[in-house]
DNA sequence: CTCCAATAGTTGATGTACTCAACTATATAG
DNA sequence: CTATATAGTTGAGTACATCAACTATTGGAG
C-alpha cells in the first residue's frame, strides 16, 4: 500500500530541518524579548508598530483575533509602551509606540541584529544566498 | 553618538528576514497540528517521541520545565496517544506513543513533508544549499 | 431620512502553555 | 545510616489564544 503519494525521504528531511531552524530562531527571539521584559508576542507587536495603526490591521499582521490585540495592547499600554488615539472614523483605535516604546523597539532590533548567527557564521555571499532562498520559499501566492 | 557598535543595516535586514521565515514556518506547523487535533507544542512533543523516553529528557529536548511535560503528557495520554511505563529506576516515568500516537506522528510528518514549500519552490540544488546554510547557522558551540 | 448590514473594538468564558516554588518518592554517596 | 541529589507532581499565577455575544459607529439601499 504505497499508493498514498508518499513524500520522498528528502522532503521529510528538509521539512524537519526547516522546522528545527525555525524553532532555534523562535527560542533566540524569546530570550531577547524576555531580556527586555517582554513576552515574544509583545516583542513581535512592538517590532511591527512604526506608525499609528488600527488594531484590526495589527491583528491581521499578527494573524490573530482582534480580541487578542485588545489584551496585548492593554498590557503594553499599562507599561507605558503604547498609546492610543482616535481617527476620523470613531470606531477605530489607532495604536502607536510612546517614546519609551520606540526606544525599546530600537533596542530589541539591535539585539536581534547583534545576536543573529548569520553575521558571524556566514560569509556575506552566503547571507545573500540564504536571503534569496528564503524569499523564494515564501513567494506570494499566484493570484489571491 | 554612533559609538555603540551599531550593527550594520545588513544585520538588521538579515535578522528580520530570518525571523519572518521562522514565523511563516511556525504558522504552517500550527495549522498542520490543528488539522490533526493537536496544538503546536503537542505536535512537537509527538514528533520527537520515537522510543520510551524519560520525562526529564523530553523536557530538555523541548527546552521547557519538567512540570510542563507533566501537563502536556497528561493531555496526550487522555486522548490515548501516549502511555507510560516504569524503568528500573522507579523515580523515572518513560513515555512512549501508543499505536494510535504513532499513526498520528506519521501523518503529521507526512503532512509537513507534503506541505513544505521547499519541495515545490526550490530546485534540488537550492534545497541542498539551504540545508547546508541552516546547518552552518546552528553549528554547535565550540567547547561547551 | 430611515433602517439595516457591515465593521471596529470590547468583554467574558474556556483551554492551553509556561514558569516558579514547594512537595513526595526514590536513589546514591559518604 | 544519613545527607544530598534527582524524577516527577502539584498548585498558584500569568499570558496567549479562540470563540461568541455585545456596543458603537459607519455607510448604503430603499
Amino acid at each position: 500500500m504505497l499508493s498514498k503519494a508518499r513524500p520522498s525521504d528528502e522532503a521529510y528531511a528538509v521539512a524537519r530541518r526547516l522546522h528545527e531552524a525555525s524553532e532555534d530562531s523562535r527560542r533566540a527571539f524569546g530570550e531577547i524579548a524576555s531580556d527586555h521584559g517582554l513576552t515574544a508576542p509583545q516583542a513581535r507587536f512592538v517590532l511591527r508598530l512604526f506608525e499609528p495603526t488600527a488594531m484590526s490591521v495589527i491583528a491581521e499582521h499578527l494573524a490573530c483575533d482582534k480580541s487578542n490585540v485588545t489584551g496585548l495592547a492593554a498590557r503594553l499600554a499599562e507599561r507605558g509602551l503604547v498609546s492610543t488615539s482616535r481617527g476620523p472614523d470613531r470606531r477605530v483605535k489607532l495604536l502607536e509606540l510612546t517614546s519609551e516604546g520606540q526606544q525599546l523597539r530600537t533596542s530589541v532590533q539591535q539585539r536581534a541584529a547583534d545576536a543573529t548567527p548569520a553575521m558571524t557564521r556566514l560569509t556575506e555571499t552566503e547571507r545573500r544566498t540564504l536571503v534569496r532562498l528564503l524569499d523564494k520559499l515564501s513567494a506570494p501566492e499566484a493570484h489571491p
